[in-house]
DNA sequence: CCGTATCCCGAACGATACTG
DNA sequence: CAGTATCGTTCGGGATACGG
């Protein structure tokens, strides 16, 4: 029997208290807008671990253009995140350090990066198991592939 | 005087115990391709306010288009992340509730949303301060604009 | 109401060449 | 070594129409 509910504008779900903050979406696109290319983060990590060169960056980071890597650490320097030190010797020395706010958000994104390291697994095996399930022939939503 | 160093090959930054892992980059990149797009966050933010439905959550984020929506909440269904119910009823009706898996990455998500509310104020100084001592005619890298 | 298929545009990124 | 300029490609994602 199939059950004709026309109207179900009636709203139940509970007055959650919801999480850190009674607003919509509160700043979250704001850090993702940041974080969300596709090496901002990574060369955050790297200087997580000292102060680096122009080139050192580029050499621990592996494909990364030397376009994307002036355009990210720019951005990083314009935000306060990090400091950029230029001497002007021959040839020309830059390095980059993170500043103390910078130091923070490295810290914050550890958090997600322990998140990950731990649902791994689980992730991958929830994956699996619906590709099996929905073993459909003209499958589209892959992407991350391979945990 | 200009120094002219031309064998900049010693290495020098001290062997610091890095973040988390010994590793690289860990699994940050994971979690990224994961959260990185536009809507990803905010399905995980408002689902953690409770059960939605597809219209209810397409109401609550917007500017998404019915197509994304579908192809957010079927990768975080995919990977285990948010629960789907579909009842045979006429009209349809599918709701959408995190595990407890997907819970802890909404939980993980808003210390990134702590973080961007605590330092908004102080990226948006550095900005301009920066804009205003390189208040160059052709700047680019322009992004996030207003905080 | 829920989901899929198709078309299309613009942003992000890579490759390359050039300057200081 | 560090950074800029230009070009071409790729792809996320919006608009729209259709199917169950």
């Amino acid at each position: 029997m199939s059950v004709t509910n026309t109207a179900v504008t009636s709203q139940v779900s509970a007055p959650v208290p919801v999480g850190p903050c009674g607003d919509d979406d509160c700043g979250i696109r704001d850090v993702l807008d940041r974080l969300g290319d596709r090496w901002t983060v990574l060369v955050l990590v790297e200087l997580s671990k000292g102060v680096r060169r122009f080139r050192e960056l580029q050499r621990a980071i592996p494909g990364i253009s030397q376009r994307m890597l002036t355009l990210t650490t720019k951005r990083l320097w314009r935000d306060g995140l990090v400091e950029r030190t230029a001497y002007p010797t021959i040839p020309p020395q830059v390095d980059y350090r993170l500043t103390p706010v910078g130091r923070s958000l490295a810290d914050t994104v550890f958090g997600l990066a322990d998140w990950s390291r731990d649902h791994r697994e689980a992730i991958a095996a929830a994956r699996a198991r619906w590709d099996a399930e929905h073993a459909a022939r003209g499958e589209d939503g892959e992407r991350g592939g391979s945990a």
